[in-house]
DNA sequence: TTGCTCCTCACGTCACGTGAGGTGGC
DNA sequence: TTGCTCCTCACGTCACGTGAGGTGGC
């Protein structure tokens, strides 16, 4: 079929190489499908395989950073991907116009974006630096107390 | 009665008090009980409420932070702490002997203890480091180009 | 004594894991 | 054509959530 779009040509991965790029399970992959979290493709057969972009790629270990590190459910996780989704399409209308005022519009949503997320990360980051205080601590004490043997 | 030791007279919180003060909930408290990663008391009496110290408090604010943070299952969480728990009692060695051999002897192993921790919080620091990083590269694109507006 | 907190089942849920039995595609 | 990967149920599991119905203790 010549009339394949360059996209759709380049979906070529299968779910075993996308889990092995990623380092979830095929499992996982489906079931992120099932939910919504990811993409169906829309038009696959019953029992015919599914197939990969890149992008799908990208967005699963997306999915996962944010899972791990966050530990949100995957619902709010779904929300947040939402608007990084809004995000993509704030870029598309970015690039589209010209008029300045609409620019900083654009702009002006995406920083709220951006800042959001990093506050979450950041308090993350606030409980690990205290965690490894602490640690660092214990181990000084045992490292002093091991020198005046 | 008169002879109840010091750390049972001690034992006044009631789990609702408890889940106020860690932030978990009561099903939560009977649920790390049933597993084993608390204590059960031992001698509470079919359909008698449970009563708690400032140690369980402590004990399971730390494994909501391990688990939190770590992301660890509870199972690996439960061999960790056990670990912890072995260091408490070399700690009372510690105090219980003289010799410097002894001494060191117990002091290497708490080291090997508090290091292994550290790797697995060193490990998480990085991987949000890393996000954190690309967040803040991300809003100074933005910035950026709103200052060029 | 009353009201609130706690108790014990026991079923539900989220995020997958794990086969069973069958088919797709290089 | 053969072998490997993938497919779809569907039940299992971990870490709790959520009632139902009943009892404990200030």
């Amino acid at each position: 079929v010549t009339t394949t779009t360059a996209a759709e040509t380049e979906k070529t991965l299968r779910i075993g190489e996308v889990a092995e790029l990623t380092g979830v399970t095929a499992r996982t992959i489906r079931y992120y499908e099932e939910i919504g979290l990811l993409d169906d493709g829309g038009d696959r057969a019953q029992g015919k395989h599914r197939n990969y972009t890149q992008a799908d790629v990208d967005r699963i270990r997306e999915i996962v950073r944010l899972r791990d590190l966050l530990g949100l459910s995957l619902e709010k996780l779904s929300r947040l991907l939402e608007a990084q989704t809004a995000r993509a399409a704030l870029r598309a209308e970015y690039h589209a116009t010209e008029d300045p005022e609409e620019r900083r519009r654009i702009l002006d949503q995406l920083l709220v974006h951006i800042e959001s997320q990093l506050e979450l990360v950041q308090e993350r980051k606030r409980q690990i630096a205290q965690l490894e205080t602490e640690l660092l601590d214990k181990r000084k004490l045992v490292k002093t107390r091991l020198a005046e043997l």
